[in-house]
DNA sequence: AGCACGCCGACT
DNA sequence: GTCGGCGTGCTC
C-alpha cells in the first residue's frame, strides 16, 4: 500500500490541487482512477505517488483504478498545471483537452502489442539545419532554437497532387527531431492543413505519424493516443489539443499559423496553442516553431523581444492590390474579370468572398430596415437566389416576410455571398465549371482542369496544380468588421488563401489600400506586424498587453477588478452592461505583472465560489477569461 | 456541487 | 425547552 496523489475530475476551483489515497501498489502515477471524494465517487488521475502522505487525517482508499495505463505523463501534468495557473484556471479543465476518453477495445488491444518502438528515420535536407540540435540551448539574443517562420508559399504542383512548401518544410523540421529518436508535435489549425501536413510527413518519416484529431471516433482517437504514449520517433499531428500530446523526449514543437482563431480553445481556461506552445518549449527545451504565411502580432511581440528568430522563406506571388471607386462596393472589378479571364484557360482560378450563400443580408426595399427573424431577431438571409430568406442565427425560413416597421412586402438583398458571386462569374464564363467551397459545401481539393472555385476564408480547396490566379474579393467588407484584429486576420486569410497558387499566377486583391494593401505585395512580413504592434501598444491593447475579461453581476466583477487593481501595472475598462443582470470588465496588464494577475484572479474565483453563496449575493457567477482573442468582440 | 455543522426564530 | 431555517466550511 501507498499514497496515491489525485487530482479530481471536478469543475469547483477550491477542488484544483491533489488529495491524498490510499492506494494498492499497482496504482501508479498518470493512470486513471475512482476516489470517494466529498461522500461520492469522482474519476480522477494519479498525479504521483509516495509512501506516506502528509495530510493530517485519514486516508481514503483508491476505489478502483479505472485502467492500468498511465495516460497522464508527468510532462503533461506540469504543462496543464502551468497553463492553468497561467490562465487563473483549473488543471483539470486542461486534461480534460489533453486527454481523451479510455475506449476498451484499442485499449486491451494495446496492451497486448508487442511493443515496438520504430527505428529513427534516416536524416535529410532540412530549412534549418541544426536548429532541433540546439534544443535546451535557448537564451535571448543566443542561437535561438526558437524560430518564427514566415514559410514559403507555393507547392510541389504536380497534377495529382498539391502539398505546400511550408507542409514540406515543416516535414523536414519533423524528421531532424525523429532522426535524433525524439518526437515532434505539429499543430495545425484545421484537417485542411493536417492533411497537407501528414502527406508531407509521410514522404519523409513513413509510417511514423500520429494524426490526434477530435475529428476522429473515439476509439481512433484513443488508439492514436496510445501510440504516442509508447513515444520513440513519431510525428504527433493534429489541432490544437494535440499541443498536449504525450511525448517524453520532445524535439520540436511546430505550431502552424498561430493567429489563426481555431487555435483558440473555447473551453475553459481557454488557452490558445502559442501560449501553450510556449510554456511547453520553456519546460522542455525543445526547439519551437512558429511558422505562417503571415506573421501574428504575438509572434511579431516575440522577435522584437528577441525571444524569436525570425526566418523569411520564399517570396510571395505578384500581388495586384485594387481599390474600389465608389459604388463599387461588393462588385467583381474588371481587372479581376481580366486576370481570370487570361488564367482560366490554364487551369483552376481562386475567387475567395466573405460570406456563403447568395445574399449574406437582406433590407426592407421601402424603409431599409434589416430584414430580422420574427422569432430570435437575427438577420435574414438568402441561401440561393430562388430561396425564400431565412434566419441566420435559427435557421426559420420566412417565406412571407413583412418589415415589422413599415409593413413592407419587398426585400433588396445587401451585399452579395459566395453562391451569388459563383452565378455571376458563371454567366462572366459561360463554358467554365463553377465550383462552391463554404461551409454548407465542404470541399477539400480540386483537380488541375479549367474552373472557377468560389470559396469563404478558411473553405479554399487546395487545387492540385496550383492555382493559376486568386482574386481575393470583399477586401472592403472584411475590413469594415469592427474588431481589433481585422487587418491582421484579413491579412492572414489572403496570404493563406495566396499560398495555394502556384508560382507564377497572379493575384488580385480588391478593397485594400495604404498599409494592408503594401503587406500582401512586402515580401517580408515584419513591416506589417510590427505596425499593427505599434499601434496596439498605443492604444494599450494585446498582444502589447494581456488582458482579462470578467463577466458576471455587477458587485462581483466589481470586487474581482478592485483586487486585480492593487497590483501595479493593471487598468481597467467597463463595466459594460452584457445583458441578462450581468456586467462585463476588462483588465489589462503588463507581462511582468502576469503571474500575480492569475493568481490574484484565481483567489477570487475561489472566493466566489465559496463565499457568495448566500441568496442575496446570488448573481450571475463570475467568468473569468484570459487573454481573450477577441476582448473587444460585442462590446 | 453536496453534505455536515452551527447558530437564531416559531412551536408542539 | 427543541425543530429547522440557511450561512459557512470542507471535501484526502
Amino acid at each position: 500500500m501507498s499514497v496515491a496523489r489525485v487530482v479530481v475530475e471536478s469543475r469547483l476551483p477550491q477542488l484544483d490541487r491533489l488529495f491524498d489515497f490510499r492506494a494498492d501498489d499497482d496504482v501508479v502515477p498518470g493512470v486513471r482512477v475512482r476516489v470517494p471524494f466529498g461522500g461520492r465517487m469522482l474519476p480522477g488521475f494519479v498525479v504521483e505517488t509516495a509512501a506516506e502522505s502528509d495530510f493530517g487525517g485519514e486516508l481514503h482508499r483508491v476505489e478502483r483504478m479505472l485502467s492500468p495505463v498511465p495516460v497522464l505523463r508527468p510532462e503533461v501534468w506540469a504543462l496543464a498545471r502551468a497553463v492553468a495557473d497561467r490562465a487563473a484556471g483549473s488543471a483539470v479543465d486542461v486534461l480534460r483537452v489533453a486527454i481523451p476518453g479510455r475506449q476498451a477495445r484499442p485499449e486491451t488491444a494495446w496492451l497486448q502489442r508487442e511493443a515496438v518502438v520504430p527505428a529513427p528515420p534516416e536524416p535529410g535536407e532540412s530549412i534549418l539545419p541544426g536548429l532541433v540540435e540546439r534544443r535546451g540551448r535557448i537564451a535571448l539574443r543566443s542561437e535561438p532554437g526558437v524560430v518564427a517562420v514566415a514559410a514559403e508559399p507555393g507547392g510541389d504542383a504536380s497534377a495529382t497532387r498539391w502539398v505546400g512548401r511550408w507542409a514540406v518544410e515543416l516535414a523536414g523540421l519533423a524528421r531532424d527531431a525523429l532522426a535524433r529518436g525524439e518526437q515532434a508535435i505539429l499543430v495545425v489549425p484545421d484537417h485542411r492543413e493536417q492533411r497537407q501536413l501528414v502527406a508531407a510527413l509521410q514522404a519523409v518519416v513513413g509510417d511514423r505519424v500520429v494524426e490526434l484529431d477530435a475529428r476522429q471516433s473515439n476509439p481512433d482517437r484513443y488508439r492514436a493516443f496510445l501510440r504516442a504514449i509508447d513515444g520513440g520517433p513519431i510525428a504527433i499531428v493534429g489541432p490544437r489539443s494535440a499541443v498536449y500530446a504525450p511525448a517524453a523526449s520532445l524535439g520540436l514543437l511546430a505550431v502552424w499559423e498561430d493567429g489563426d482563431p481555431l487555435h483558440d480553445e473555447p473551453l475553459s481556461p481557454y488557452a490558445t496553442t502559442r501560449d501553450v506552445a510556449l510554456v511547453r518549449q520553456q519546460q522542455s527545451g525543445c526547439a519551437l516553431v512558429l511558422a505562417g504565411h503571415a506573421r501574428s502580432t504575438e509572434v511579431q511581440r516575440l522577435v522584437e523581444l528577441g525571444f524569436l528568430e525570425p526566418v523569411v522563406r520564399g517570396r510571395p506571388p505578384r500581388t495586384l492590390p485594387t481599390a474600389l471607386q465608389d459604388g463599387q462596393a461588393g462588385r467583381i472589378p474588371a481587372i479581376a474579370f481580366q486576370v481570370a479571364k487570361e488564367a482560366i484557360a490554364d487551369g483552376p482560378v481562386l475567387v475567395q468572398v466573405a460570406r456563403p450563400g447568395h445574399a449574406p443580408a437582406l433590407a426592407c426595399a421601402r424603409c431599409g430596415e434589416r430584414a430580422r427573424c420574427r422569432r430570435c431577431q437575427g438577420p435574414l438571409r438568402r441561401a440561393r437566389a430562388d430561396a425564400s430568406p431565412s434566419c441566420a442565427w435559427c435557421g426559420a425560413v420566412h417565406a412571407a416576410w413583412a418589415c415589422s416597421s413599415c409593413g413592407g412586402r419587398a426585400l433588396v438583398e445587401l451585399g452579395r455571398g459566395s453562391v451569388r458571386t459563383a452565378d455571376e462569374l458563371g454567366r462572366a464564363f459561360p463554358n467554365v465549371p463553377v465550383v462552391v467551397a463554404d461551409g454548407q459545401h465542404e470541399r477539400l481539393e480540386v483537380d488541375d482542369r479549367p474552373m472557377l472555385v468560389v470559396a469563404t476564408r478558411g473553405a479554399e480547396p487546395v487545387a492540385a496544380g496550383g492555382y493559376r490566379a486568386v482574386l481575393l474579393l470583399d477586401g472592403e467588407r472584411i475590413l469594415a468588421r469592427e474588431s481589433l484584429r481585422v487587418a491582421e486576420d484579413a491579412v492572414r486569410a489572403w496570404s493563406t488563401a495566396r499560398a495555394l497558387a502556384r508560382d507564377d499566377a497572379s493575384i488580385v486583391l480588391t478593397g485594400a489600400v495604404g498599409r494592408i494593401a503594401t503587406a500582401m505585395t512586402a515580401r517580408d512580413p515584419a513591416a506589417f506586424a510590427a505596425a499593427e504592434l505599434a499601434d496596439r501598444r498605443a492604444l494599450r491593447f494585446p498582444p502589447a498587453v494581456r488582458v482579462a475579461s470578467v463577466v458576471g453581476g455587477p458587485d462581483e466583477v466589481e470586487r474581482v477588478v478592485r483586487a486585480v487593481g492593487d497590483i501595479g501595472a493593471t487598468d481597467a475598462l467597463g463595466p459594460v452592461d452584457v445583458g441578462d443582470g450581468a456586467v462585463r470588465s476588462m483588465v489589462r496588464f503588463d507581462y511582468g505583472a502576469g503571474v500575480d494577475v492569475a493568481h490574484a484572479l484565481r483567489a477570487e474565483i475561489v472566493r466566489a465560489a465559496t463565499q457568495s453563496r448566500s441568496r442575496v449575493a446570488k448573481g450571475a457567477p463570475v467568468r473569468v477569461h484570459v487573454d481573450d482573442h477577441e476582448p473587444f468582440e460585442g462590446i
